[in-house]
DNA sequence: CCACCTTCCGAACGATCGTTAGTTTTCGCA
DNA sequence: TGCGAAAACTAACGATCGTTCGGAAGGTGG
């Protein structure tokens, strides 16, 4: 992929994010990238082909994110190790976060398919942590371990609405991990 | 506000919520009401007015869930009460929630700062019980009540994406309050 | 029965949409 | 310096967009 096409990506991605894939037309995408519309066809076959190269990039850095966490080691520390990698896609590539959670709808046909299919599997696999730590005995015998990972996927799929372009969310991620596993009442003030 | 209007403003809600604002034309909506789509300037001045009808309709809507909940009493069953308010309005008028989590962004002027104002209001309302928790000794003294609440707003609001209209809310507003509380550590079994 | 008001029709408006085509410019490399 | 490929320009296409307007139904209350 060429190097103006790969900033064409970007910037769909930016304009994707800020105005929506409906909201964007070809003709404000070519104005940012300082060129006449038709010239974008250079490049592209459709508009359908810039919100499909965004989404699989979304897809392909959450699963990479994920795949940093350890198959092996304490539940605990690999969810906290989870909540880390996905909140700090988000915060460095916020545009294409956002349109991973947002915007991947607009896709069509079996592009969508297959984006649905990613997804899941994404969310599959983040949902086996919590499964595996009550399986394994690290996390509380009656936990209900789907509400706690919707809880938590909750969370992780929201953070595009606030979190900082850039910011740091080791801290974040991490205080959301503690309020997971331990919760605000606290035993030892009860 | 007449029938027919009223119905213009449900069918609006369903088809922004279900193709995003953009994704959806006055055609679309005229052929929903079964009708050519000049008619539907009887009832409108623009298009935009049903973006803001919809989206006021869900302010309205959340602000109304929380006035249920009662200003004293255990903040733990209070926020309780909370979450099962607002899970329940995302359950019983998901077209709506949507439009108010997704579709507001694409309001304009001073109709979309008059719609921040109060989405930030409800957050702040929400916040409250977190914060009055911790000061009032119900939770936990360090308690970290900014990153508490958005936890749990963030299941919240991204309920809409999961949660099947009409579904029964209460149990889940429940097991997520039991998990905001005392984690999935389990103590207990430590 | 008439007057009125809501609702809808049918046709058209200018603007903008995504896309195509033929041509020209730009630029790295032989 | 000249060649070939990549990139951009210009112009136009048919389709669809949101909106306007004059007139015609249709029903309700006086």
């Amino acid at each position: 992929m060429s190097a103006r096409r790969n900033e064409l990506t970007r910037t769909a991605a930016r304009l994707f994010a800020e105005k929506g894939y409906h909201g964007t037309s070809i003709g404000d995408l070519a104005e940012a990238m300082g060129v006449q519309k038709g010239s974008l066809y250079a490049h592209i076959e459709s508009k359908a082909d810039l919100l499909w190269d965004v989404a699989r990039e979304g897809s392909a850095a959450f699963h990479a994110a994920l795949d940093s966490v350890p198959d092996e080691g304490p539940v605990v520390e690999r969810i906290r190790a989870a909540l880390r990698a996905h909140l700090r896609v988000v915060a460095e590539q916020l545009d294409i976060a956002t349109v991973f959670v947002r915007e991947w709808r607009y896709l069509e046909g079996e592009r969508r398919d297959e984006f649905v299919a990613e997804r899941r599997r994404y969310e599959e696999r983040f949902r086996g942590l919590f499964r595996e730590g009550r399986e394994l005995g690290e996390l509380r015998a009656d936990l209900d371990d789907a509400t706690a990972a919707l809880l938590a996927l909750s969370a992780a799929n929201w953070a595009y609405t606030w979190l900082r372009p850039g910011a740091d969310t080791t801290d974040l991620a991490d205080r959301f991990t503690a309020l997971l596993l331990d919760g605000m009442r606290g035993y030892a003030t009860r």
